[in-house]
DNA sequence: TAACATCTAGGACAAACGACCTAGCCCGGA
DNA sequence: TCCGGGCTAGGTCGTTTGTCCTAGATGTTA
């Protein structure tokens, strides 16, 4: 099909499964049909269902960490950084709407399973809570940025799994207008 | 087993693992198993697994009535209810570090399998939210009584899915008391 | 051309799944 | 006593799951 190598399009397939269905309702033979390859192939690849997971996850750290260096570039201050952070849950609105956040729910899910990887999806968060610390110390809050990471990714995280329940737009921009105007109290003392 | 009647202990049995590892991860066998009688017998009561879910959904539900009328008991005024509600982090601490929001989760699960039962475990959301809005009615803010209700019910979600994925304890107690000073200020404008 | 590692296809496997069936148990009413 | 409905046990069905194997296609190097 695309000029991707096999593997990287079963991982990104894999990525696209796991978040829309979820882990365990997204079989071998789901991503085989979808990537178009015989399930034989695909073991060739990927030995068992958990080092197709661990990949996944490592695809999505990359991802994100790519994200969160664009936004470095984009906005200027890190202020803005973190408006940046809130509006996906406008900008990705339609994805959330239908399947959740991506981090949230598999940290979800792999805690469900007691699954062995679910420290490996934890990092999707403290990547997060770490970019966002380091923007709230640059913004003067030394002592709690901490906190105040872990504030907002639980506002967001709470935003996100509302939006997937309801499907109600207008909740979703009046929350993220509060977090701004939180943002920017904490900003303006 | 105990004295109830075997469907009862099916459905809690059901309740309980479906929360623990997730619906899709319990099947039949396992249920079965718990509750120490035969697939067959199980069958006799339940013709599907849609059939638990939903007597599971509905056992929830009358539960969760049963706790709202007990904090209206208990407590006098709808501050020291709405009270009651943000303490449900704390007072189900351990549950909830180790398999999350028995609400959220669930919804959350059955959106990405695209499950017919959504809906039903939907109104468990529901009937927490009318709860807050007419306690935030009661306490003066009439018009914004839903939007203050949504901000609460997403504000715990969120809280409840970090502390699943962390388990810092102190995160929960920091985040339960800013809820209760948000209330006390939106309460004595 | 010949040899080689890389990749792919498709089948086979045991185990587990949801669903279903039937034979028999228990126990109150006729 | 016999009957009959509520309940239980245990097995069976077809399908799907994750895992594994082998034969062959492909493409690069010698």
């Amino acid at each position: 099909m695309s000029g991707k190598p096999t593997r990287e399009q079963i991982i990104e397939t894999a990525d696209r499964l796991f978040y829309q269905q979820g882990f365990e309702h997204t079989s071998f033979a789901h991503i085989a049909d979808a990537v178009r390859i015989s399930r034989g192939n695909f073991y060739y690849h990927f030995k068992s269902k958990d080092e197709i997971l661990s990949a996944v996850i490592r695809h999505r750290l990359a991802n994100t960490g790519k994200m969160l260096e664009s936004w470095q570039a984009q906005a200027d201050t890190p202020r803005d950084r973190i408006r940046c952070f809130i509006h996906i849950l406008l900008v990705n609105g339609d994805k959330i709407r239908n399947y959740g956040c991506p981090v949230g729910t598999l940290s979800s899910e792999l805690a469900k399973l007691n699954h062995s990887a679910q420290g490996e999806a934890n990092e999707l968060f403290t990547l997060f809570h770490d970019w966002l610390k380091s923007q709230f110390v640059q913004l003067g809050h030394r002592r709690d940025a901490g906190q105040l990471a872990a504030h907002l990714l639980s506002r967001s995280q709470g935003v996100a799994t509302l939006f997937n329940a309801f499907g109600d737009e207008k909740f979703v921009r009046r929350e993220v207008g509060q977090m701004c105007e939180w943002l920017d109290d904490i900003t303006n003392q």
